[in-house]
DNA sequence: TGCTTTAAGTGTATGAATTACACTTGTAAT
DNA sequence: ATTACAAGTGTAATTCATACACTTAAAGCA
């Protein structure tokens, strides 16, 4: 395999995830104290190494599943990072990618195994290297992405409220909606299914179950058509730094 | 500086420019035979590797200015790209970049020293391991981006007549656009200056040059404001498999 | 039992933005 | 002087985005 480019230097490349999960009305990230040096003990995202045989997608879910224990997670490749002093200990290329996971008790059980732990994207502590630039620019892509793909359903239980999912996507837009015009949108998209079936826990009347019709959004965005929430246009402009 | 880490693989990593223009009406790419095994004398983007000392943005900028001479170059990184087997000479991670250049006959010049051609984005040759992928992923950033932000000037020389900058938009975009709608929304950013001065090449009538004003709309981003060129809904929402 | 409390759920009217559309103007060439 | 060609110009119709307030269902408690 390695019969040209001999004289070429050679790099660590890492991967480092930004896991997004939803709980208790916030937005969070699946963060870890770091077990070894350099910066051992201090705030990080989990991270790894890419091997010989494994590409960046497989190395990216490898290391998603060894802190959560989750596979089949939606997982998009955010940005390589690959200034000279980035990360102390050695010249590292990172490649970033972030996650959307459901959080549930089991994972969370996994997760904290392993010294991990879901903090609220209002409340970040410092991160290491340049960790959290990673963070601010998987913000930016999830919210642009959100406008455009049903991608917060990745983020909630298969079943789950209006009040729920608005209160999702005000998370990740860090902006209030109105609900009568989020629940006209939401539903004129046709993608979600009404249950039969109410959720008490937050309200005495109850609200109702949907659930994302994974089906026909299938279909949709085989003909083209995508999804659009239509959020108010000076926030995605804001946030359009990035591509 | 390499204490740590010590156990993990080390890879080669490359640069691969997509390189855009925009001359005669079309928008094209440079693109190189290549003058080394593997797959020597096959169409290929301009690429290189990266070495210690090197940031992945400096690596870039260098690469495109070996091909171009051209500095201070709009730049943006587009994705890594790391399948195990991308290139069968070497398991290699590379990174794309895409870059938006003024082509102009002392670069043309350079560049065909090089063997490198300018391609029209409807022509382009098949082209080796995965840099296909690179093209198409490459059209798909820069057609979301130019619609939120103004890079297309980034293309045009610094005088440019109205119905080059439709025709540049139009090309990008893959569509027509009403002339009318295309100048009254345009002129609306307030960001183009009309000069005092016609093209009289392309018509009798003439038409009018603009330059684009920088300062300004440095001003507009810095406050938070920023250009977006509504082009038609569908367009954008078809394009947008991408972050 | 009925009164209170709480969040869920519902429709319309106004203004803004997008789209579609056709004729006139300026100039060079004949 | 006439022709040919692309540049340049405005308005009306429609669609989309936004703002906004009351009713309903059910639990808890007096």
């Amino acid at each position: 395999m390695t019969r040209y480019y001999k004289e070429y230097d050679h790099h660590l490349v890492a991967l480092d995830c930004i896991i997004f999960g939803f709980d208790a009305g916030e937005l969070k990230l699946l963060l870890l104290k770091r077990k070894f040096e350099p910066a051992k003990g201090e705030w990080s995202l989990m991270g790894g190494f890419l091997s010989k045989s494994e590409s960046l997608d497989d190395a990216a879910s490898r290391i998603l599943n060894q802190l959560t224990g989750l596979t089949n997670i939606y997982m998009k490749q955010l940005n390589a990072f690959g200034d000279v002093a980035r990360d102390p200990g050695a010249r590292t290329i990172s490649v970033a990618y972030y996650a959307l996971v459901k959080i549930d008790d089991n994972d969370r059980l996994l997760a904290e195994t392993h010294g991990a732990e879901w903090i609220s994207i209002n409340k970040l502590p410092a991160l290491i290297f340049d960790h959290s630039r990673m963070v601010q620019k998987a913000m930016e892509a999830l919210r642009r992405r959100t406008s455009r793909e049903p991608i917060g359903f990745e983020l909630l239980p298969v079943k789950f409220t209006l009040p729920q999912l608005q209160s999702l996507y005000e998370s990740i837009c860090q902006e209030q909606l109105d609900k009568r015009n989020f629940r006209k949108q939401i539903l004129e998209t046709g993608l979600l299914v009404k249950l039969n079936e109410k959720d008490k826990d937050s309200s005495k009347k109850g609200a109702f179950y949907y659930k994302f019709d994974h089906k026909k959004y299938q279909k949709f965005a085989e003909q083209g058509f995508m999804f659009q929430l239509k959020v108010k246009r000076e926030q995605l402009i804001k946030e359009s730094t990035e591509v």
